[in-house]
DNA sequence: TTGTACGCGTTATCAT
DNA sequence: ATGATAACGCGTACAA
């Protein structure tokens, strides 16, 4: 049934090292190929993996490590549409794919995946300004993408977005509005993209001679945070609040009902993601769309080419990112 | 700085095989064992697994296979929260996890699990009634464990929760609670949740003599079928609608609020699942609590169970559900 | 074009 | 308790 190299060498008549290259498309003569492919398509024969890496040195597999706390996992479909683009496109070239996500600590987590040994290369979320894990995987000879980045990843190849511009679009585009007190609630501390839509946001207000003092509050990337933020905010007397993401904005939606005030009204709201939901809020929500599934397929088209080419040096692809503009803040315009 | 079995063995002179035997838990002398430890230790030595698998014949990685549409995955947070059980319990038995997702037709899917060789077992999602793919991994040598089953699944090891039972619990709550014409927006239908959640709705209705004729809506385990449908029922002036899914029951929101009509007062509403969000809504939904992360945790465990003693026959886990009141159906009781 | 033979890093079965 | 040594199934230089 199953049957290896060797079965099918002896019903076809030749050696092994023939059907290997029958298989692997070496050159073979057009007469012992055909009778070649006869015996191995009546045979259903499937080449054992473990071997072929063992000897080749190269698997096919690549791992793909989502180190991030569970709640927001679940919660959160960016990850989901992120892996989802990553499996679509990993599936054309790839044999397989490995998954880590985060029920083990980082070290623990990258002892293990440098233990795979038959790993090809990795696709890495980098999220964090400090991360052990992202560092290992770095300083390791495994080809290594990573979706998000740190300042500090110059020689790494990575995916990302420009943060630090789409939090200015957004939130010029409040102060467009004539927005005169604008808030931010932040995403969490000592990520990447929390951080840099701070600085997006705080270039905007500066550029627009406006203060942002008592406007800022950390949030944490989600809606209870959001509610949260929003709340505190909302004491500050604002009249607009950028959202660190899609999730915490939701939240700061339901701080705004709660004290019956007016979107946009009374307080302008925007988000970051454009996440399915966004669209559905009432009312819809003003955001940043960012290519979250396009992520994941140019992490894995990257990683593609690094295999390809390892001596290329690294590539870096930034995204672009979209705002979408809905009613949330401009109460006249129609969800697209 | 990696190194071989044969390296540590010169570097600790002894032979490769007392090395391995010392990784392994081989029968070795103190004495040897410290001298070959302490190598070991200082030299971070990582066994290659591909060898290690090709001689031993087993490799423990597993397969989870979630063949879904791409838009329920990346919608649904019930599979992230599937996949982060499984992962969890697999990170303590196995050492390490492939996936496979909807990219490819089910039969194409199906050879690249089975031409993988390396694979110990697989855990499959099984909500179609009419599965190739879960059909060819039953008859295939891998140890399979589905989530979720078909009738026809006898001989097969499945987690799974009792739907008809749970759906009938629920439509009962609505039916001791004095609604006369309770409505159902089904989930897809040819899968199993689907059909058998109608079957549970149909029994209840049965037992309490009431008819489902024209109640009864076909949707998608999703939103927009949630609106849509309940939109029907509204029109058949139904006064409770159980939704096969909190998706389904949030669309039905929707529509409830796009007619100006009160839950529950004018409309009881009923989900399944107890997604995070069920207990956010406006009002908190009723719903049945299903615990996914546990189904997960348990597909893991027994495909664990299964590895351990392939004689064992197959083994069937049907997990407890919990009907979860809020005030979508009885407007006084406060959200847990 | 085809076959031979070696090597990939382990595990496991023998002797010793 | 330990050390040779034979698999495991495949890729691939090298020879023919």
């Amino acid at each position: 049934m199953a049957g290896t190299l060797d079965d099918l060498a002896a019903l076809s008549g030749v050696s092994r090292a023939t059907v290997s290259r029958v298989i692997n498309g070496g050159s073979v003569s057009p007469s012992t190929r055909d009778r070649v492919m006869a015996v191995l398509e009546s045979s259903n024969y499937r080449p054992n993996l473990a071997a072929r890496t063992l000897a080749s040195g190269r698997s096919g597999v690549v791992g793909i490590v989502m180190h991030v706390d569970p709640r927001l996992l679940f919660q959160d479909p960016y990850f989901s549409q992120l892996l989802q683009g990553m499996s679509d496109a990993l599936s054309e070239g790839a044999t397989g794919m490995m998954l880590w996500l985060g029920n083990r600590s980082k070290e623990e987590t990258l002892e293990r995946i440098l233990g795979m040994g038959l790993l090809g290369g990795v696709i890495v979320t980098a999220y964090n300004l400090e991360d052990p894990l992202v560092d290992g995987l770095l300083a390791s000879s495994l080809p290594t993408v990573l979706v998000g980045h740190r300042r500090a990843d110059r020689t790494a190849s990575y995916v990302d977005v420009d943060h630090v511009r789409a939090a200015d679009t957004v939130t010029s585009h409040l102060v467009k509005l004539g927005r005169k007190r604008i808030g931010h609630v932040t995403g969490r501390r000592g990520t990447v993209a929390g951080e840099d839509r701070i600085v997006g946001y705080q270039r905007a207000m500066d550029r627009a001679g406006m203060s942002t003092e008592g406007l800022i509050v950390d949030g944490e990337f989600n809606r209870a945070s959001g509610a949260a933020g929003a709340a505190v905010l909302l004491d500050a007397d604002v009249d607009a609040i950028f959202c660190a993401n899609d999730a915490t904005a939701e939240g700061a939606l339901d701080a705004v009902r709660a004290r019956r005030l007016a979107v946009p009204d009374d307080v302008a709201l925007a988000g970051f993601d454009d996440l399915e939901f966004a669209a559905h809020l009432d009312p819809p929500l003003t955001t940043v769309r960012q290519g979250i599934r396009d992520q994941g397929i140019e992490a894995a088209n990257t990683l593609f080419q690094l295999l390809a080419d390892p001596e290329g040096g690294p590539r870096r692809v930034v995204l672009p990112t979209e705002l979408v503009i809905r009613r949330s803040t401009v109460g006249g315009v129609s969800a697209r």
